[in-house]
RNA sequence: GCCGAUGUAGCUCAGUGGUAGAGCACUCCCUUGGUAAGGGAGAGGUCACGCGUUCAAUCCGCGUCAUCGGCACCA
């Protein structure tokens, strides 16, 4: 005699055990037609699933973000359906729900087409239509196992095989198809409707490089056509503030075959690039860190000590000189070793805290490289720390404070906060790794973050904090990490002398902010879509002359702003004036200065301010106030940076 | 690195087994025009690179490089 309590508090009683596809029914017509699946005491069950026992349930539709992950689901199994009728001797792999969609691997003779995919998706569609029912089986392992063999699904059969042996398992069927799953399911595939297939790849087998590859094939599924149309549209939206595209558009950089992997700034792009680097010198300045230049290329043999040359020589770009072997540096912090170890330090210098614009180079895969976000030569805002023990978590707590006030003048103000511990590859003693990942643990708690934990994630060198932000539209990217280490500084013979009188090793603090410049700017690109803030915005303002008449008095103008410390250009081309309105909105700068006679005989400039918005003539001085207003970065004051 | 796709003018792209085309940009001329493209003329390409097949290759085949989409990697 079950009592089923709904979301809204009401109660049904039933005389029996009942589906909750016959409780919806119940509830009314409307609801059973739309309905995908049940939530029973907050679990996920089928349509199918009878209630036997008092329970809350929760019909689940297309209208709850659940009912979307099963239609994403299902559409997996459709997509899988599909291939198997058309391409029989294909196997299936796995498929799980993604943002937004949904993949399928399948091990097959050869790779798919995107013809293929129009004749996959076709035939998805009239296996909806069919509205097969989809049914729900519980299996024996074994039983499973020896099924799945005997169809020929070598993969399928090895990833149940890998379930304890004791567990049921539950099989999907619809019509001839046939998948192991968890669950649940739409109840037909009727209830498909909005799907599309986006695209083939190749992945991995179990997501290692070393097994074979198989053929993923992506789509993307929704309850209502407009959220389909909706997010195909963001894609666009988002292919449009593609850094690469911008990067053209707006003149700012380059790639090219004979350097891969390497950025050609030109001048917008290289200006673009100060003021980002002049924002992080004040940064270093006034917290208390003293910037500093290392060699770009060392001795092997100080790659080898720190350890690098034997996890990462693959990736190091090499070079050699009158019997030496050199490297080029992939990362900064043997060099501030170096500079560290200089003199003789004690406790009392501690902590000592160096930053450099340092760039380094590493010879990362050419299948990883991407425009200037993953690329091979990069520029780090890359500072250690050294310090006692007793000082770790004092700077992590300070620096945590430091880098959300620096996302938040570059416009970001939503971070998301991991600590990555000990991986299996790693120098260094246990104890050692248990402190370091404890002073980072206790570190985001003081500092009120919430976080999660990233097993295994850590450098060799000692475990890290990965902040990540998120942009404009929603996308996260990991750029600061702290990372404690007790391990290289001792590899490299750094020490201080305490208060014992007796020579320590001190603790280095490793971290970055921005991460690498080349990618931060990539991110800052997409993130504004181009329309950088006035204090970044590469060309300021544009002087416009109407005619000849006014040139003088707009290079007059040109002038004054520029010595006032502004990036002011002039166009005095013998082109009309819409036409060069045209091409600097295009361009996307903050202000575009018309000049005409009027202008010219009042001291005035006629302003208009990007997206069209005509502020009209104002006098040079006010203009330039409202430049000064906006030309530093927009939360935090500059002095207290 | 792995799977797949792509590589033609500065950019975005057509195109063909008989050595190439458009729009924009560029140069010159006319035009001096008040808030998102004024008109005309012209110049511009070893069709990524190498080796094959062919009487003939930008086109077909193989290889290399790069880029793009994923996967793997990311100190």
């Amino acid at each position: 005699m079950p009592v089923v309590r709904l979301p809204d508090g009401s109660e049904r009683r039933f005389d029996a055990p009942v589906s909750v596809a016959a409780i919806a029914q119940s509830i009314g017509a409307g609801l059973a037609r739309a309905a995908l699946a049940g939530k029973v005491n907050g679990e996920l069950v089928d349509l199918s699933h009878v209630v036997a026992e008092d329970a809350s349930l929760a019909i689940v539709t297309e209208r709850d973000a659940d009912g979307i992950e099963v239609i994403r689901h299902s559409s997996a199994h459709l997509l899988a359906h599909a291939v198997k009728e058309l391409f029989p001797d294909a196997q299936v792999t796995i498929g799980p729900v993604i943002e937004n969609g949904f993949y399928y691997d399948f091990s097959y003779k050869r790779p798919f087409t995107p013809e293929d995919l129009i004749a996959i998706e076709t035939r998805m569609a009239e296996i909806a239509k069919r509205d097969l029912p989809v049914t729900r089986e519980v299996w024996k392992r074994d039983d499973a196992v020896t099924f799945f063999k005997g169809i020929g699904e070598a993969y399928k059969a090895e990833i149940i095989a890998g379930i304890p042996a004791d567990q049921n398992i539950s099989l999907y069927r619809q019509g001839d198809f046939i998948d192991l799953c968890r669950g649940p399911h739409v109840p037909g595939t009727g209830k498909l409707k909005i799907f599309k297939l986006m695209k083939v790849a190749g992945a991995y087998w179990r997501g290692d490089s070393k097994n074979e590859m198989l053929q993923r094939i992506y789509g993307t599924a929704w309850g209502r056509k407009e959220d389909q149309d909706a997010y195909l549209h963001m894609i666009e939206e988002a292919e449009k503030r593609d850094h690469r595209r911008l990067g053209r558009q707006l003149d700012l950089f380059h790639v090219q075959e004979e350097a891969p992997g390497l950025v050609f700034w030109h001048p917008r792009g290289w200006t673009l690039w100060q003021q980002v680097e002049a924002y992080m010198r004040r940064v270093y300045r006034d917290n208390g860190y003293m910037e500093i230049r290392c060699p770009q290329i060392l001795d092997r043999t100080l790659w080898e000590r720190s350890g690098h040359w034997e996890n990462y020589k693959d990736n190091m770009f090499t070079t050699a000189s009158e019997n030496r072997d050199y490297a080029l540096k992939p990362m900064n912090c043997p060099g501030h070793i170096q500079v560290y170890k200089s003199g003789l330090r004690s406790y009392r210098d501690l902590p000592m805290r160096y930053g450099e614009f340092g760039a380094c180079h590493r010879n990362e895969p050419s299948g990883s490289l991407h425009g200037i976000m993953r690329v091979r030569g990069f520029t780090q805002d890359d500072g250690h720390i050294f310090c006692t023990e007793d000082q770790i978590l004092e700077e992590c707590v300070a620096y945590t404070a430091l880098l959300q006030r620096v996302y938040r003048d570059f416009g970001f103000d939503s971070i998301i906060y991991k600590i990555a511990t000990r991986p299996a590859k790693r120098v260094g003693a246990d104890a050692l790794w248990d402190k370091a990942e404890h002073a980072l643990i206790e570190s985001l708690k003081r500092s009120g973050c919430e976080f999660e934990i990233s097993a295994g994630d850590g450098a060799f060198y000692g475990p890290k904090i990965e902040y990540t932000l998120k942009d404009a539209i929603g996308r996260p990217w990991q750029c600061g990490t702290m990372q404690v280490d007790f391990n290289m500084p001792g590899c490299l013979g750094a020490e201080y002398v305490a208060e014992d009188n007796a020579r320590h090793v001190p603790v280095m603090l490793h971290r970055a902010i921005i991460g690498s410049f080349e990618r931060f700017i990539g991110i800052l690109t997409e993130n504004f879509a181009g329309a950088y803030p006035v204090w970044l915005a590469p060309v300021q303002s544009m002087v416009m002359s109407i005619t000849d008449a006014q040139a003088e008095y707009a290079l007059s103008v040109a002038t004054k702003l520029r010595g006032a410390g502004f990036r002011v250009e002039t166009d005095l081309r013998n082109e009309k004036i819409n036409y060069k309105i045209r091409e600097h909105s295009m361009q996307k700068l903050p202000y575009l200065l018309v000049v005409g006679d009027k202008e010219k005989a009042a001291g005035k400039v006629a302003v208009r301010a990007r997206g069209g918005v005509d502020l009209g003539p104002i006098p040079i001085e006010e203009f330039l106030g409202r430049l000064q207003h906006e030309s530093v970065p927009a939360v935090s004051d500059p002095s207290h940076v």
